[in-house]
DNA sequence: TAGGTTTTCGCCTCAGAGTTGAAAACCTCG
DNA sequence: CGAGGTTTTCAACTCTGAGGCGAAAACCTA
């Protein structure tokens, strides 16, 4: 589960209760049940940290299958990449917390590797994707909006830009509106929404590159 | 499995020969063992099919869990792309044939998706990945290589192109030999290979389009 | 009203994908 | 052995889209 949270990308963990790794901070999930979809049972133990209904997309990532990943038995496991939106701010039970994706705590299991493995995916989707939507608010400015994606793909990005790609792709659209400007003053800011709230993916590649040198 | 044979796009299908579907086509596969790797897995199943040293590259595509996609039970199933490089023509069971994935038969439970799934995995990694030395030959023409892509990719590609963005990204190189022309006469063409044998990912996207119009 | 701030927009540059045409290097047949 | 056919290769061009820059727009505060 990932969110962007003051300006940097941020993992929801868990620490755990019990056995093995007791103490260490984990991933949240639990154990498949018979009869059971897999995203249903990642929703329903996500139901147990937070509204799930915040989780704006749920994708899967990959089936670990190593017989060590797990210290005292063979255990498979199937790891998911969450979505919640920047603003939210869900109630949290005492034993889990956001942590910065750039300064993570040690993880129990292979946990992190799981959780830079849907960092990666991330990155690459906002690139031909509009998953970005899942990041932001149902509302912004372009500024913002370059904000996210900065935090997300871990380098500056170009607000120009970005408005003209994601407008020629279609993936957002404006609204009509203008934002007041903040105290200090400076143009209003047009506000701008996805256009679906759901994965789609472009047509076009076309990477969104780091500014160049200097 | 996947292979381009006679210039099309072909996957390996089984004849069942248990319900339920018996009868009908699927993908090679079986059972998980308790401390065994989906991958481990795989390849074991495989190889009561193929000689499992033919297949130049293996991954995991996705996990299914609906639980109706066994009309009898529940179950669950991790579903592997594999390739097999043109020109290796193993030893094949009675009741195993390649089909091409253009006319799938009918096939059991979800295979008829995973096929098509697996089809999009490749056609999308051959535009940023090297994946394309798991379908060549160790060496191979420009032509030969073209035409490989237009069968994977469904439409045509232009070698004037693809050769020079290969060769950008340090994808394939050439070995330095030419190969002498066939009846009809003609350039000889240089002779390629792909620079590793191993799964690599291109910092540069960029997608190989089909020709415009016309 | 002057000066400061943020956003927006037009225009330019640059790189790489795709196109085209001609030269290169072979064959075969009369 | 030369003319004509075939396939490959290469260089030059076009085109599209990403990235960069600076000026104008539209607000604020003092």
């Amino acid at each position: 589960m990932l969110q962007i949270r003051d300006g940097t990308l941020q993992a929801l963990l868990w620490k755990r209760a019990r056995e093995p790794f007791l103490g260490t901070w984990s991933l949240p999930g639990g154990y498949l049940e018979p009869g059971e979809t897999l995203e249903q049972s990642i929703r329903k133990h996500l139901a147990a940290k937070v509204d799930v209904r915040e989780v704006a997309h749920l994708e899967q990532l990959e089936t670990l299958s190593d017989p060590d990943r797990d210290p005292r038995e063979w255990q498979i496991a199937t790891a998911y990449l969450g979505l919640v939106p920047t603003g939210v701010d869900p109630e949290l039970p005492a034993d889990t917390a956001w942590h910065p994706v750039s300064a993570l705590p040690e993880l129990a299991f292979d946990h992190r590797e799981i959780t830079l493995a849907g960092r990666e995916r991330l990155r690459a989707k906002l690139s031909y994707t509009n998953i970005g939507f899942a990041l932001a608010p149902a509302q912004f400015t372009i500024s913002e909006l370059r904000d996210l994606y900065a935090a997300a793909l871990g380098h500056d990005v170009s607000a120009t830009n970005l408005q003209r790609v994601l407008l020629r792709r279609g993936v957002i659209e404006a609204t009509g509106e203008r934002r007041a400007p903040g105290r200090g003053g400076g143009r209003p800011a047009a506000v701008f929404r996805f256009h679906s709230p759901r994965l789609e993916v472009t047509d076009e590649f076309a990477v969104l590159r780091p500014p160049s040198n200097k």
